[in-house]
DNA sequence: ACTCGTTGAGCAACCGTTTTCCTCGCCGAA
DNA sequence: TTCGGCGAGGAAAACGGTTGCTCAACGAGT
């Protein structure tokens, strides 16, 4: 029997054939008992099981695939390289895939057009079931282009075409969480020090903070946003002309958690107390800089994993029923440490 | 012609039938007529390549990998989440083996054994050609069991079991950068701060280091090694220690850039300048560390996306010929920076 | 003129499953 | 006893390429 088996599957794995031989049935009934398909004795179908048993045969997924014309795998483009919001929103695509036996090709493009494309040849010679693409930036970006008949989710970066489904952060309620706790913790003098003016997230979320103080009592500090970097050097400068020009703000927000540090370090030399005079908080929730900061930092966190595990599950819809266009928004969750 | 091709691919994809139907051949000879092998008459060759180009044909991956019996894939199964280290090897990885028209199948752990072994089931399940594992800690690994027949190459954190193939860092050789760089610019009294005394890479640069020390001219300030954690709170820490127990003390070289950054920013608190008074080299440069570090850092690059690289490279060998059992180690680099 | 070697191209088997018919035997009912 | 119906299981055709083998035709050599 089992050197039997042995002797037909020189590769070393049984074959859904052996599995048949074994148990004394034809390769049709074998496949029936394993698909829970077809109608048979109860004692056949256990036949066959102990024979999958006895030989580990496992299904050739090539043989599957071929067959249904499909992969049981999705393409993950990410446009410029895995940096750190790609990966939380890759491993939360992951897992939610993985849970339906899906399994995740990884094409990074860089940024890269040409590389875009190949990636996407490849993608579709296997055949893929979906395709989920992940950027780095919040803003919009165009769809990809020359794909037919495969289901595209966009993650992060919203696609421009609305008729795309994409998954993207609820930057308005970020700004919104982060401004609201300023105010209920009774600060009312509140500045904010963001990225470049260009960058989506940026924008954004200073019109929504901006928006909120003009609607309370409190007012923006400056009486304008500070545009400029995505880092420390700039919260460090930002803080100094704050202090500078309006000396009575008593709260920073601060479009990410690298220039919310650069201003707690400067008001920390300036020898402000932090949160007892002024309050700060950041955005991205990124522990390397939240927690290391002195103190560490009240932030904002975009529950990227939840967003790659949405827009996975978005696709997943997308493939075996209908894709449901529009951006759907994630909220955003407000982390309290101890710098308000 | 056209709408006769049309007519016969249902699901808008031309096959390998519809080509040949139209370059008036059999099947056989388009197959032979692409794939550059069987002998044929050059213009019977060019018809089909003409067919090809106008119908977009692309062979279906599915049925050459059911014939082939390999799917042009490699597993990436990282052990513990997608990290700061994982992130570039696999980048590394990628860029390799994509060239080769080889795809990578993603695969996260997340430390767990019951993951571990599902996702190597559905990696043998789909065939594929070769495994990289690899890990965000540099300490040997127990290798993958219950594979067989499938090349594995461990990246970043070697297999403990020596006649595996394995890529890793050159600990020693990050650790002879930095000390014989910071003996190069006439430090004598040199402080180690680094982080757990469990960590094989903290106790391999450690005893590195301490031996350069014993064999030049200088000596290792404190007396010891100072083993802690890898954050910027311990390099605070560490820095008032060693300050307080060595005041002559006019270099540290720390385990990684967080570390680093702490006693860089607690030299700057107790006002001892740094590099003039202090040097600091600190690991891993770590663009958000070292740059954002006041002054940026000197630090030790471990290449990682070479490691990648040469993990990928190997593994191909692997598949298509011999594999070359054994560590390799892949070079550091010493970048300079202001704060030496 | 006849045979042999060469070359271009087709035929058909195969890779491993799934699925759609079919067949066959057995049962109960007339 | 015979017929209809039904349930269990088998045969074979897909899925889309690849490849070894066969075969016809043609030119060259005797």
């Amino acid at each position: 029997m089992t050197e039997a088996a042995q002797r037909s599957t020189p590769t070393g794995r049984a074959k859904l054939a052996d599995v048949a031989a074994l148990a004394g049935v034809s390769v049709g009934t074998a496949s029936k008992a394993l698909s829970g398909s077809g109608r048979m004795r109860p004692e056949t179908r256990q036949r066959v099981l102990d024979a999958v048993e006895t030989l580990g045969f496992r299904p050739n997924q090539h043989a599957q695939s071929l067959h249904a014309g499909r992969s049981w795998t999705v393409g993950l483009m990410t446009t410029d390289g895995i940096g750190r919001f790609s990966t939380p929103v890759l491993l939360g695509a992951e897992d939610a895939l993985g849970a339906g036996k899906i399994s995740v090709l990884l094409c990074d493009t860089r940024g890269d057009t040409i590389r875009e494309q190949h990636h996407l040849r490849n993608l579709m010679d296997r055949r893929v079931d979906g395709i989920i693409v992940t950027g780095r930036r919040t803003d919009p970006r165009p769809p990809l282009n020359g794909v037919e008949g495969i289901p595209i989710v966009y993650a992060l970066s919203p696609s421009t075409d609305s008729s795309d489904t994409s998954v993207a952060s609820d930057d308005r309620g970020g700004a919104h969480l982060a401004i609201e706790h300023l105010l209920a913790t009774g600060r009312g003098r509140i500045a904010h020090v963001t990225g470049p003016e260009h960058h989506a997230a940026a924008r954004d979320r200073a019109r929504h903070a901006v928006g909120l103080l003009e609607r309370s009592e409190a007012q923006l500090a400056g009486g304008r946003v500070h545009f400029g970097e995505w880092s420390e050097a700039w919260g460090r400068r930002a803080a100094d002309l704050v202090l500078r020009t309006a000396p009575d703000t008593d709260a920073f927000f601060c479009g990410n958690d690298q220039i919310a540090r650069g201003v707690a370090d400067t008001l920390r030399e300036r020898g402000r107390d932090v949160p007892g005079e002024i309050a700060v908080v950041g955005y991205d929730n990124w522990d390397t800089m939240a927690l290391a900061s002195r103190p560490p930092l009240t932030t904002i966190d975009m529950n990227l994993a939840e967003i790659g595990r949405i827009a996975a599950l978005r696709l997943l819809e997308a493939i075996d029923s209908e894709p449901v266009p529009g951006v759907h928004t994630v909220a955003c969750r407000l982390v309290v440490r101890e710098s308000t």
